[in-house]
RNA sequence: GCGGGCGUGGCGGAAUUGGUAGACGCACUGGAUUUAGGUUCCAGCGGCGCAAGCCGUGGGGGUUCAAGUCCCUCCGCCCGCACCA
C-alpha cells in the first residue's frame, strides 16, 4: 500500500531547533549590540583571555575550533562573573607559505593573505565566538610592523639587537637561508637541494642578556605547565662550571701557546687522557694549515654538518694533531689535542679535556683510539662499587656523584668537594701572570638569529652606508614599508633585485647607500602582539597604561608545539619592551597562566594494496559492520578500504573534518559541545561521528527539556513559595550543587567535568518532570523554572547561540550573554543529612544516612548498629572506629 | 642515551587530592512508542556467582584503620631534547 505519509509530523519538525537560522540571528545581535567589546577604562576587575592567534593559511581546521571554543568559554565565564574581559583575535600574517602560494598563482603575497584572513574571520564569525572584533589586527599591516620596527630600533639603541657573522642553513637553489626545521635530511623542504652551511652576517635579538632571568623567572610561573617550564629551563641549560687554560707545549702552531676550555667536572681532572677541539676551533685551522690530512678530516666533519644530526650520533671520529697540551694540576703530564667530531664550536669555547670514565662520547672517543681509562669516581655505596668498575670496564661511563679515587690529593672528598678544591686552587695559579682557571656558568641558549632572506616579513629598519656603516632608519622615516611591485619569478629575496627600493640616501653623510633587504623572522611578529591588543590604535607600539592594566594575560590557551620558541621569544620581548620603556617598568612575564591543549586526532583511511599510500578523506569512504568487524569501503568505487591508525589532521593524511561542513550540518553550537566533552582538553580528542551525533542529541534535548518544563513552571518572576516539598528541594539541591560546580570546573578548564555535571543536572530535570506526582504543584513549578533557568545559564558559555534562544523562550527579552553568572544558594549546596559509607577492616559494608551535624560518638554509635557491620564483625568487639566527619567511618575488628 | 608524563569497563573518561572506584557520555542488550526505519522514553550494562558474597584501577611488593591516589620495583605506551663538555 502507498504511503503519503510526510517523512516526519509537523509537530516534530515544528518543534526542532533550527540552528543554522538562529545561529546567524544571535550573532548579528551580539554584533549589532556591540557586547563583547573590552573597555580599557572600567572599575570592574580585569580578565585577559587569549588563544594563540591563527596564522591566515586559507580555511580554519578543527585545533582552532578546538582552541577557539576553549578561550570563548572562559571569556564568557569571566565576564558573567563581572569581569572587563579582553577577548581579541588577529592574524599572525607574515611568513613563507603567502609567498610560495605568490609564486604558484602569480599573486601578490598581501592579496592571498588577506583573502585567507576574509574567509578565515567569516568562519570564526560563524562560531560564534565573543570577541571585541574592534581590536583586530594583521601583522603584515603595515599599522602593524611600522611598530615593530621602532621596536627594533630601540633595541638595536639599547644593544639588544646587533650584527654578527654566524653559519645558517643556505639552500642554494631558491637561494635562502632555512631555518632547522625546514631542512630535512640535509635538504631543503622546497627545493630538494642539498643545504650548505653558509656563513652569512645576520641580525640577532640579544635574549642571552636575559638568559639567567629567563630561567629563573620560570619558578614563579606556578600556573604554567611543569612540562613547558621543565622544556625551556633544558633549553636554556644553564650549567655552572671552570674555564680553564691549559698550556700547550712545544711545537704547537705559532700564536698558540694555551688552549681554553669549559668544564663542569673540573672534580674529574685526574681521569683526563685527552683534549679534543672543535674543527672550526682556530687551533684545528692553524694546525691543518700544515696537514693536508687533518684539514681533510675538518672538511669531512663540517660537512656533515648542523643538520643531519642522526648520523652524527653514531660514530665518534678524531684526528691526532700532534699538540699535546700540560695538565693544569701537573706539568709534567702531557696530553694528546685531537681535533673531534662531536665537538660543538658554539657551545663553551669549543674545546674540552677528555674523561673517558666519566662522560659516554669521551669512553667511546678513548676506546676507539686506545686512550687510558681510568675511573676516578666511585659511588659513595659501597655495594655498588664493583658493578660500576665492572661497567666502565665494559665501556660504559659513570657520570653520577660520588668520591673521588686515583685522583691523588682528592681521594675520599666528594665529587662536590673536588669540584671546590680544584677551582679554588687553579683560580690560585696562573699561567701568562693570568689565573689558570675562572669560574663560569654557561648557558646552551644562543641568541635569536631573526634575519630572513625572504620578501614578505617585517624590514629590518637600517640602512648600509660605505662611509657611515650600518644607520638605522631614523624614527621619522619610518615605516619601512614593503614595495608591493615585486616579482616572484625568480628564486631568492625580490627586496634584492628591486630596482629602487633599495637604493636610499644615507641618513647620516647623505651618500647613497642601500637598505637592509632582510626581513624579520615571523616570530617577532607574535612576540609582542598580545601587547598590542592592548591598544590596537595607539600611535606607539604600546600604550603603558593600557599594557599596566590588562597585562598580564590571565589565561593564554595554546598548543605545546610552541612551548619553546614562541612562548620563550615572547618572555623575552616582554623584557626587552620594559627596558626600552615600551612596558611598565618590572613587568616580565606576558602570560600569566598558560594551557596547553591537545590535538584533534582521527582515523586515517587509504586504499588497500597500494604504495605510497593513497589517502582518502573521511568523507571518501562508507563503514560496515561494528567493532572489531568495522570496515571500510571506499564510496567511489566500492572498493575495501584501510582503517588507518589514529592521528593529528593533516592535509598529508587527509584524515581532515572541514568545520564550516560541521557547523552548517549540526551548528556551531554542536561542535562547540563536542569539542568540551569527554575528553580532558590537554589531552587529544578524536574527532568521531558518534561524538558529534551525540552533542547534537544533548542540544535537542535541552530544546524538548525547556519545551516540556515550560509547560509546568511557574510564571517569570513569579515569588518564591514559602514552603518547597521534598521534590523539588532535591531538584533545587541538584541545581545549586550543579551552579558550583560547573562555575569551578569552568575556572580550572576542566570542561569535560562540567559537562558532565550539566548533563547530571539535565537527567535530574528530567526525572522532576517525568515524576509521577506533584507536577502542577506551586513549589515544583517554581523550581522547575528555576532550574531550566539555571540550566540555561550555565549552558550560555558553552553552547551560546541555543541558550539566548532559550532565554528569549523563557520570556526574556535581555541577552542571556550579558546575564551574570549564577550565585548558588549555599544553604541548598550543603545538605542538611549526608549519606557516608561505612567500612568494616577498609571493606565497604553499608552506608549510613545521618544529620551533617551529628557527633562522632552518634556517627560511630549508628554504624555499629548496622545489621552489615554487625554481621562482618561476627560477633568480635571493635577495636578501634574511625569517624572521619563527613566522609567514612572504618570500623576496625 | 637523558628528561618528563601516562597506564581505571568494549571505548572516551570521573573519583571532593589518602576516605563508597567506574560519575557523565559513547557503544551494546532488553522493553515501550512507531506499519517500518529514524527519533524519543524506560531499564540493564567491570568480572565470577542463583544468591550471600568474592575478585577488581598494567604486574609484584610495601606504608596505612583505609591506596586508583603515597613509596620501592618490574613491564608497557606516549611526548620532549638530543654530541651542551
Amino acid at each position: 500500500m502507498p504511503t503519503d505519509r510526510p517523512a516526519a509530523t509537523p509537530e516534530r519538525t515544528a518543534e526542532r531547533y533550527n540552528a543554522a537560522d538562529r545561529e546567524a540571528h544571535w550573532q548579528a545581535v551580539w554584533a549589532e549590540r556591540n557586547i563583547f567589546r573590552a573597555d580599557n577604562n572600567s572599575s570592574k576587575p580585569k580578565s585577559y583571555v587569549l588563544e594563540m592567534f591563527p596564522y591566515p593559511s586559507g580555511r580554519i581546521h578543527m585545533g582552532h575550533v578546538r582552541n577557539y571554543t576553549m578561550g570563548d568559554v572562559l571569556a564568557r565565564t569571566k565576564r558573567a562573573k563581572g569581569f572587563n574581559v579582553l577577548h581579541p583575535m588577529g592574524w599572525d600574517a607574515f611568513g613563507m607559505p603567502a609567498e610560495n602560494a605568490a609564486m604558484e598563482r602569480k599573486t601578490h603575497p598581501g592579496t592571498w593573505t588577506y583573502a585567507n584572513i576574509d574567509a578565515m574571520k567569516a568562519q570564526l564569525k560563524s562560531m560564534g565566538l565573543a570577541i571585541d572584533w574592534e581590536r583586530e589586527f594583521a601583522t603584515c599591516n603595515v599599522d602593524y610592523y611600522k611598530h615593530q620596527q621602532q621596536l627594533f630600533l630601540d633595541m638595536l639603541a639599547k644593544g639588544l639587537a646587533y650584527r654578527k657573522s654566524s653559519k645558517v642553513n643556505w639552500d642554494p637553489v631558491d637561494m635562502t637561508v632555512l631555518a632547522n626545521e625546514q631542512v630535512i635530511e640535509g635538504r631543503g623542504w622546497r627545493s630538494g637541494a642539498l643545504v650548505e652551511q653558509r656563513e652569512l652576517t645576520q641580525w640577532f635579538f640579544r635574549i642571552t642578556a636575559y638568559a639567567d632571568d629567563l630561567l629563573e623567572a620560570l619558578g614563579g610561573l606556578d600556573k604554567w605547565p611543569e612540562k613547558v617550564r621543565l622544556m625551556q629551563a633544558n633549553w636554556i641549560g644553564r650549567s655552572e662550571g671552570l674555564m680553564v687554560r691549559w698550556k700547550l707545549a712545544e711545537g704547537a702552531p705559532r700564536g698558540f701557546s694555551e688552549l681554553e676550555i669549559y668544564t663542569t667536572r673540573p672534580d674529574t681532572l685526574y681521569g683526563a687522557s685527552f683534549m679534543a677541539i672543535a674543527p672550526d676551533h682556530p687551533l684545528a685551522q692553524a694546525a691543518a694549515e700544515k696537514n693536508p690530512a687533518l684539514a681533510a678530516f675538518c672538511d669531512e666533519c663540517r660537512r656533515m654538518g648542523t643538520s643531519v644530526a642522526d648520523l652524527e650520533t653514531a660514530e665518534k671520529k678524531g684526528f691526532d694533531t700532534g699538540i699535546k697540551a700540560i695538565h693544569p694540576l701537573d706539568p709534567t703530564w702531557e696530553l694528546p689535542v685531537y681535533v673531534a667530531n662531536f665537538i660543538l664550536m658554539d657551545y663553551g669555547t669549543g674545546a674540552i679535556f677528555g674523561c673517558p670514565s666519566g662522560d659516554q662520547r669521551d669512553i667511546e672517543f678513548a676506546r676507539k683510539y686506545g686512550l687510558p681509562v681510568v675511573q676516578v669516581v666511585m659511588p659513595a655505596d659501597e655495594a655498588k662499587r664493583a658493578e660500576v668498575r665492572a661497567q666502565i670496564e665494559a665501556g660504559t661511563a659513570y657520570t653520577d656523584d660520588g668520591v673521588m679515587v686515583n685522583s691523588r690529593h682528592l681521594d675520599g672528598l666528594t665529587t662536590a668537594e673536588a669540584f671546590e678544591k680544584v677551582a679554588t686552587e687553579l683560580e690560585k695559579k696562573t699561567l701568562a701572570k693570568k689565573p689558570v682557571a675562572q669560574r663560569k656558568v654557561n648557558f646552551r641558549l644562543r641568541d635569536w638569529g631573526i634575519s630572513r632572506q625572504r620578501y614578505w616579513g617585517c624590514p629590518i629598519p637600517v640602512i648600509h652606508c660605505e662611509a657611515c656603516g650600518v644607520v638605522p632608519v631614523p624614527a621619522a622615516d619610518l615605516p619601512v614599508k614593503l614595495p608591493d611591485d615585486v616579482s616572484f619569478d625568480k628564486p631568492g629575496n625580490p627586496l634584492d633585485r628591486h630596482p629602487t627600493w633599495g637604493k636610499v640616501a644615507c641618513p647620516t653623510c647623505g651618500k647613497p647607500a642601500r637598505r637592509e633587504t632582510d626581513t624579520m623572522d615571523t616570530f617577532v611578529d607574535s612576540s609582542w602582539y598580545f601587547v598590542r591588543f592592548t591598544a590596537p590604535d595607539a600611535a606607539t607600539p604600546s600604550d603603558i597604561d593600557a599594557a599596566d592594566y590588562w597585562l598580564p594575560v590571565d589565561q593564554y590557551i595554546g598548543g605545546i608545539e610552541h612551548a619553546i620558541l614562541h612562548l620563550l621569544y615572547s618572555r623575552f620581548f616582554a623584557r626587552a619592551m620594559a627596558e626600552t620603556g615600551h612596558l611598565p617598568q618590572g613587568m616580565t612575564e606576558p602570560f600569566g597562566a598558560l594551557f596547553t591543549q591537545g590535538m584533534v586526532v582521527h582515523e586515517t583511511y587509504r586504499r588497500a594494496n597500494v604504495e605510497p599510500p593513497q589517502w582518502l578523506l573521511p568523507t571518501e569512504v562508507r563503514f560496515e559492520g561494528e567493532g572489531e568487524a568495522r570496515t571500510a569501503i571506499e564510496i567511489a568505487t566500492g572498493k575495501p578500504a584501510i582503517i588507518g591508525s589514529i592521528e593529528k589532521m593533516s592535509k598529508s593524511k587527509k584524515n581532515l573534518v572541514d568545520p564550516d561542513d560541521i557547523i552548517q550540518s549540526y551548528g556551531a553550537d554542536v561542535a562547540r559541545w563536542f569539542m568540551l566533552s569527554d575528553s580532558p582538553p590537554e589531552r587529544d580528542v578524536q574527532w568521531t561521528e558518534a561524538g558529534v551525533e551525540g552533542a547534537r542529541r544533548f542540544l535537542q534535548r535541552v530544546w524538548r527539556l525547556v519545551g516540556e518544563a515550560q509547560a509546568r513552571m511557574a510564571a517569570k518572576d513569579a515569588p518564591a513559595p514559602a514552603n518547597f516539598g521534598p521534590a523539588a528541594t532535591s531538584l533545587r539541591r541538584v541545581a545549586h550543587k550543579t551552579v558550583d560546580r560547573v562555575g569551578s570546573s569552568i575556572e580550572q578548564l576542566r570542561f569535560n567535568v562540567a559537562v558532565a555535571a550539566i548533563y547530571e543536572f539535565a537527567n535530574a530535570i528530567q526525572a522532576a518532570l517525568s515524576a509521577k506526582e506533584d507536577k502542577s504543584a506551586p513549589d515544583m513549578a517554581w523550581a522547575l523554572r528555576e532550574a531550566i533557568e539555571l540550566l540555561v545559564q550555565m549552558l550560555a558559555p558553552m553552547m551560546p547561540h541555543i541558550a539566548e534562544e532559550c532565554w528569549a523562550r523563557l520570556g526574556y527579552n535581555t541577552l542571556i550573554a550579558e546575564q551574570p553568572w549564577p550565585v548558588a544558594d549555599q544553604g541548598l549546596v550543603v545538605d542538611d543529612t549526608i549519606t557516608i559509607a561505612v567500612q568494616v577492616n577498609g571493606k565497604r559494608r553499608d552506608e549510613l544516612t545521618i544529620s551533617r551535624s551529628a557527633s562522632n560518638s552518634d556517627v560511630e554509635a549508628a554504624a555499629l548498629k548496622l545489621e552489615a557491620v554487625v554481621r562482618a564483625l561476627e560477633g568480635k568487639v571493635p577495636r578501634k572506629v574511625i569517624v572521619v566527619p563527613q566522609r567514612i567511618v572504618n570500623v576496625v575488628g
